[in-house]
DNA sequence: CCGCGTCGCGTACAACGTACCCAAGGCGTA
DNA sequence: TACGCCTTGGGTACGTTGTACGCGACGCGG
């Protein structure tokens, strides 16, 4: 757009090349100010996933947000599938510990968990798509080599650490998922808020009623403080820590 | 088609109605024969997701494969998204424990555990799926149900029971989507075989070779036996419930 | 001054989900 | 027996998607 339809306008005769009226100059071409890059590609579909959620990327949306052609971006990545791929690594980049570890195994353990939980649901597509590819990508090695020597540089040997962090980060993926799946449906109910509530509350109760369920119609009647999602994470990691320790034989101290 | 095409040629003064030659009558329609529901629907999906992948149905294909029109799947199912539901809550029904449970809450929780993970790994494409919508079909709740029961006929409490077993599922899911995110490309890279293995092998070795993954280099070139999938399972399955009996002060025993 | 490689993008197409509407059959009622 | 209604099946059509293809414009080395 811009430039070309007007410099083809002017062009009957090639254009003064040379410094002239700025009118009879062609603007500067989009890509001298802003020109289109793999990372600035994926840095706009990561946004735009975090905002509306993967399923609303589409290439046109995505170039639309960046001020270029569709076809563009294909330029700089071969297809949606390796867009995703990058965006899944994007991600891991931010889950690579800054540096400090502790001393003591354990703790250690516990850092990488937390903070790869938080980064997951600042990104609630990323699981979605991570679980269906291999973590391959530069920055998914770097997670993992630095997870793997945090761990190791605290008194474990390898393939113990290896087999023992596997266990940690498959809980996390599966605690992570959970949350998103209790929480996702009510997000994109949209601007009406508790229309999710509103919708399953009823259905919840006349299937209770059915008196097909009774320890779940037990446990949901029970006033259960509502199980705060944090803490059932830290429960887990806890347990899960605990079980490593023991069924290693190592304490939780170096 | 078929049957309709057919009698509006012989149409022409109604059809006589009654027994005659097989060719003046229509054809039993298709639907006297093999009725469209919800549920051959459904099975029908699963089946095709399977065998192809969920990204291989599309309601043409799907309906091609019932013999039936694209647009009357929709008298069964309100939209693809629907469909989805349907597949996961059925496949929730296979995960549903057969009666018998034992007096020990650690070996209910141990075989929920398998018998979850080895329906998981049944139809892969069950995970992706499921951790995008919560449990709430009625196979769902019948599975969640009878899992809480099976563990807390075992001697916890309620509450207890259910926070165990929200971090063991937490696990089961993570390990199961680690082990197709490994496995998934290697099969739809396909009829090749080995083609994904020999893509990726040298990527790694180059990659091994800058030197900036040295824990994870270490490991890879260390004759770690590979470490079967079913082996890392039982390992955190292990670990989780140790951890739990230790942390919830409750023996292993009733 | 002239190619030549790189980048941007307009056009075009096949495949998708699905809204809409009509046909045909089964069934209750007159 | 005849008629009208309701349910099921499905053809057509539309809007949106991913992306193959090829052309025009720019920057750079001869």
């Amino acid at each position: 757009m811009y430039a070309s339809t007007l410099s083809q306008e002017v062009l009957v005769p090639p254009p003064p090349r040379q410094a002239g009226l700025v009118w009879t100059r062609p603007a500067p071409t989009r890509r001298d100010r802003t020109a289109l890059s793999r990372d600035r590609i994926v840095r706009a579909a990561i946004a735009l996933a975090d905002a509306h959620g993967f399923a609303a990327i589409s290439m046109r949306r995505l170039a639309a947000e960046l001020d270029a052609g569709t076809m563009s971006l294909y330029r700089h990545v071969q297809d949606k599938d390796e867009l995703a791929d990058l965006m899944v690594d994007e991600v891991y980049a931010a889950m690579v510990p800054p540096e400090a570890a502790s001393s003591r195994w354990a703790e250690n353990v516990r850092a990488i968990a937390r903070r790869t939980r938080l980064v997951m649901l600042e990104h609630p597509w990323f699981t979605t798509l991570a679980i269906t590819r291999p973590p391959i990508g530069p920055n998914a090695l770097a997670y993992l080599d630095s997870s793997l020597s945090a761990v190791r540089g605290a008194g474990l040997e390898l393939p113990e650490a290896s087999r023992l962090l596997g266990t940690v980060t498959s809980f996390v993926i599966g605690v992570v998922a959970a949350e998103l799946a209790d929480s996702e449906p009510r997000d994109q109910a949209g601007a009406g808020g508790p229309a999710w509530q509103e919708t399953v509350a009823p259905y919840m109760r006349d299937m209770m009623a059915t008196g097909r369920f009774p320890s779940l119609a037990q446990l949901i009647t029970q006033d259960h403080d509502d199980e705060d999602p944090d803490d059932q994470f830290e429960f887990g990691l806890d347990c899960l820590i605990a079980g490593i320790a023991a069924r290693t034989g190592r304490d939780t101290r170096p």
